[in-house]
DNA sequence: CATTATGACGCT
DNA sequence: AGCGTCAT
């Protein structure tokens, strides 16, 4: 068996707020808002009735107290609005602003490192969600308690008071009322304060406890360690609360899986106090013998409570879980099958479980309101035996393998296994507004790639890995004088999602920058595309949609950017890879900072943000000591629009949205105007659209559209070899620059010399120059400007690596190596200034690409 | 612009 | 490759 815990973050959105603004969770109600709705709810709002998604407004009728937070906006040129005013009530929305959740993917971050840090097997299961495998963890905790639960017996014999924990006497008391379930029990205790660090110690010493302080060990539990979760065993789940080790080794009379779990149960509790030393943020948890239970488990007793499920009790809990609750079923298919189901014709089964339902009081299926929902158990009872999942599939007319597993799942039986994994799997920016023409589409794009460029930065920092496939997500919309139709309920064709994928846009290499509690900064360079690029490719699969979806694309309500197919880069030099990714216990996989890219110090309200501007555009400004991002992007900006290739009808120059692009990018106030035509081509709605100018037009058509796979286009976007290639050049790529130092002197040698380098296409062409001059000059033996030590030049950059990762070690696990209290922030803002070095360009690719 | 923003997956 | 579903 093993022990398979789901981390579930109490409204975590709400937490990572409070620990920004000083609040109290324990006694300020508080929410977090995204224009006029709730995504999120403290536990002090939740008792005044307030939830997830109502309007705010509303939840201030509710709870006068309620502090609503609105999470961060991104608006056009990067502006970053750290703590918008919402929305009045019933106001329109700007459609170039879009709300960023940034600020909760960097606390995530700052969860998954420390969870990480206390096990090997976490999977990332969203956000704010995590499976861990903790069997051999618990395996071996329970050994060695078993092992002190002995030694104790022999030599302290009978006083130790460890083979009376498992005594009868908690079942008698316990077993008394008959609770509903495991909560209430903890409900009614829930009021007892935290028990902080005496807790601590009170549980260590299990064994020390007397029978007669079991009630006082059984309250502290019941706040902050395992529930059970069946009232009818409620006795044997007082025995189970037992979760310490001693009780876990001594009570003999336990199967071994039930003292595997209490270990495990040990071990989880460890690891949320883990967390909360690491975060501040507390977090639920359930432990059970599969992903299945432990996740319904996890979702029993909260906030800041750990379930533990023992298999003998499993059943009985899936039993009592409402069927639409398994993951899976709540939706569509869910109801479907509850629907077909109930419904009172067929065959025997569905009769079946009408009457069931019935027998428990549900009357008329459609006043099926406040009716019992249909659970786990009525479903097993009628189809759960031999020859009941053959009936079950009939009875719903779906295949049989697929009721299988509908039946496994409500028997709580799956076994699928904890797939390590901590990194998202795709990223994506996406914005809902009503876009009526192409230049508000266009903006609106801008303002998506902008974001996606720097998280795809971020990602490559963090996880060295790269985004291929670039997918657009467009949702369409009715006009507006169809409104009323729509209104009325009208669907339409219109309104469908509809998307295309290419390849990603070969980018620019583009500094990141990293801070430290010292003040110390580093930077490293990373390749992502422009968003320029982005928009511009993003553009031509909103023309690839509109020439054959036979769909307009305008007006529409939804664009997403994706970035996915996200390949790992080589581990070239060894050590920051190792340091995000192998893991020596007590460090970090991903940097913490909940503020990711950008630098900690921003506070102000309302202000352009560094990165993309001074990522690629904006002159030279004066940096600001740590962190200001300064840039002469102009060479950058340069560049990236040279990169962007001159397909599309656009004419001759850059196109429109290079032109727009380039504006916003560099100093230009205004982002570009619209493009009448452009807009109408995408019209579509009324006749003649895009679909036969791109057709019918020019062969050159679209760079980025169907031919994107032929031909040339291919040069412009990254290919998986490309990426390894290009990383095994290791100190080519990465450059570190340590603030106040001169900029790095290494330069490699084989960098004249080397073949013709497939990706050169994107290289800046010559910013480089001097800090190649400089470095050119001392030829073998260098100094690290960390350290001093002396040696060779190619293994410069590798030893800075290395500084860059204890850098953050440090920062993100003071404890480890030093001394500073966690800092808050993360890495920062990305860096246009020192191009570390350059490639060799020309390559026949490269020529070939500029044609 | 009517849960919004983000994800993951499974089925073609 | 594109769509639909599910979840939070």
């Amino acid at each position: 068996m093993r022990v398979i815990v789901h981390v579930d973050l109490d409204c975590f959105y709400a937490q990572v707020e409070q620990r920004r603004l000083g609040l109290d969770g324990d006694v300020d109600a508080v929410a977090v808002q995204q224009w006029s709705n709730l995504i999120a709810v403290n536990y002090v709002a939740r008792r005044h009735g307030v939830k997830r998604g109502m309007p705010a407004h509303e939840a201030q009728k509710l709870c006068p107290g309620l502090r609503c937070v609105h999470v961060e906006t991104i608006g056009e040129g990067g502006v970053v609005v750290e703590d918008p005013t919402p929305p009045a009530p019933g106001a329109t929305r700007d459609p170039m602003v879009k709300a960023s959740l940034r600020r909760y993917r960097g606390a995530s971050r700052e969860v998954f490192a420390a969870l990480a840090a206390h096990c090997d097997l976490v999977e990332r299961a969203s956000i704010d969600e995590a499976f861990l495998d903790v069997t051999a963890q618990s395996a071996a905790l329970l050994k060695e308690a078993q092992a002190a639960a002995a030694a104790a017996g022999r030599s302290a014999g009978h006083g130790d008071g460890v083979g009376e924990v498992h005594s009868n006497d908690g079942r008698e008391e316990e077993g008394t009322g008959g609770h509903e379930d495991g909560a209430g029990v903890a409900g009614a205790s829930g009021d007892a304060p935290d028990p902080d660090g005496e807790g601590v110690a009170a549980g260590q010493q299990q064994h020390q406890c007397k029978p007669k302080d079991y009630r006082r060990e059984l309250d502290f539990r019941t706040q902050r360690h395992s529930q059970v979760v069946d009232a009818e065993h409620d006795a044997t789940a007082t025995e189970l609360s037992q979760s310490q080790e001693a009780a876990a080794a001594a009570a003999p009379e336990l199967t071994e899986s039930a003292r595997l779990l209490l270990a495990g149960g040990v071990v989880v509790d460890r690891i949320r106090r883990a967390v909360r030393e690491a975060t501040g943020f507390t977090v639920s948890a359930g432990i059970a013998a599969n992903r299945v239970v432990a996740k319904l488990a996890s979702a029993r007793n909260k906030p800041n409570k750990q379930t533990i499920v023992p298999l003998s009790l499993q059943s009985a809990m899936m039993r009592s879980i409402p069927f639409r609750e398994v993951r899976g079923f709540g939706g569509k298919y869910g109801s479907a099958l509850e629907a077909a189901l109930s419904a009172k014709d067929g065959d025997g089964g569905g009769a079946d479980v009408v009457t069931r339902r019935v027998r428990n009081g549900w009357h008329d299926p459609k006043a099926a309101d406040d009716a019992p929902p249909l659970t786990c158990g009525d479903l097993l009872d009628v189809f759960g035996g031999t020859d009941g999942t053959k009936r079950f599939a009939q009875r719903c007319s779906i295949p049989l393998d697929a009721a299988t597993a509908v039946m496994r799942s409500v028997a709580g039986e799956g076994m699928d296994e904890v797939k390590p994994n901590l990194k998202p799997k795709s990223l994506s920016a996406c914005k809902s507004a009503y876009l009526g023409d192409a230049a508000m589409v266009r903006r609106c794009m801008a303002v998506l790639a902008e974001e996606l460029v720097e998280r795809m930065a971020e990602d490559e920092l963090l996880w060295r890995r790269r985004a291929t496939t670039l997918v657009v997500h467009h949702r369409g919309a009715l006009k507006k004088d169809h409104l009323s139709k729509w209104k009325a309920g009208k669907t339409s064709e219109l309104t469908r999602d509809r998307n295309r994928q290419c390849r990603m846009p070969l980018g620019a290499e583009a500094t990141v920058e990293a801070s430290n509690s010292q003040g110390e900064t580093a930077r490293k360079t990373v390749r992502v595309p422009t968003p320029g690029q982005i928009v511009e490719t993003a553009e031509g699969m909103l023309r690839k949609l509109a020439s054959s979806g036979g769909l307009p694309v305008l007006p529409c309500t939804r664009i997403a950017l994706c970035a996915t197919d996200l390949q790992d880069l080589e581990t070239g030099s060894a050590s920051l890879t190792s340091f995000f990714q192998a893991q020596p216990k007590g460090s970090v996989n991903s940097s913490g900072g909940g503020t990711s890219l950008r630098s900690p110090q921003r506070k102000r309200p309302k202000r352009k943000r560094g990165t993309l501007e001074g990522f690629f555009g904006g002159a030279a400004k004066k940096p600001a000591p740590t962190t200001e991002v300064v840039g002469e992007a102009h060479t950058t900006i340069e560049d990236a629009k040279a990169e962007i290739p001159r397909a599309e009808g656009e004419g001759q120059g850059a196109g429109p949205l290079a032109g727009s692009f380039g504006a916003a990018v560099t100093e230009e106030p205004a982002p570009a105007p619209a493009s009448p035509q452009r807009n109408e081509m995408w019209g579509g709605d009324e006749e003649t659209d895009i679909r036969s100018a791109e057709r019918e037009g020019d062969g050159v058509g679209d760079g980025h559209g169907e031919e994107v796979e032929e031909g040339q286009g291919q040069d412009n976007v990254i290919a998986p070899s490309e990426l390894e290639d290009k990383d095994r050049q290791g100190q080519g790529v990465y450059v570190l620059v340590v603030e106040d130092e001169p900029p790095d002197p290494v330069v490699d040698s084989t960098d004249a010399e080397v073949e013709p380098e497939p990706e050169a296409a994107g290289a800046p062409a010559q910013a480089p120059a001097e800090a190649t001059a400089t470095t050119s000059l001392d030829g073998g033996m260098k100094a690290c400007p960390r350290c001093g030590q002396e040696m060779p030049a190619e293994e410069l950059p590798e030893h800075e690596d290395w500084h860059v990762a204890m850098d953050l070690q440090e920062r993100f696990h003071p404890g480890s190596s030093g001394s500073a209290r966690r800092a808050p922030g993360g890495l920062s803002g990305i860096q246009p200034r020192q191009w570390s070095k350059q490639r060799a360009p020309q390559s026949k690719i490269q020529s070939f690409f500029k044609r």
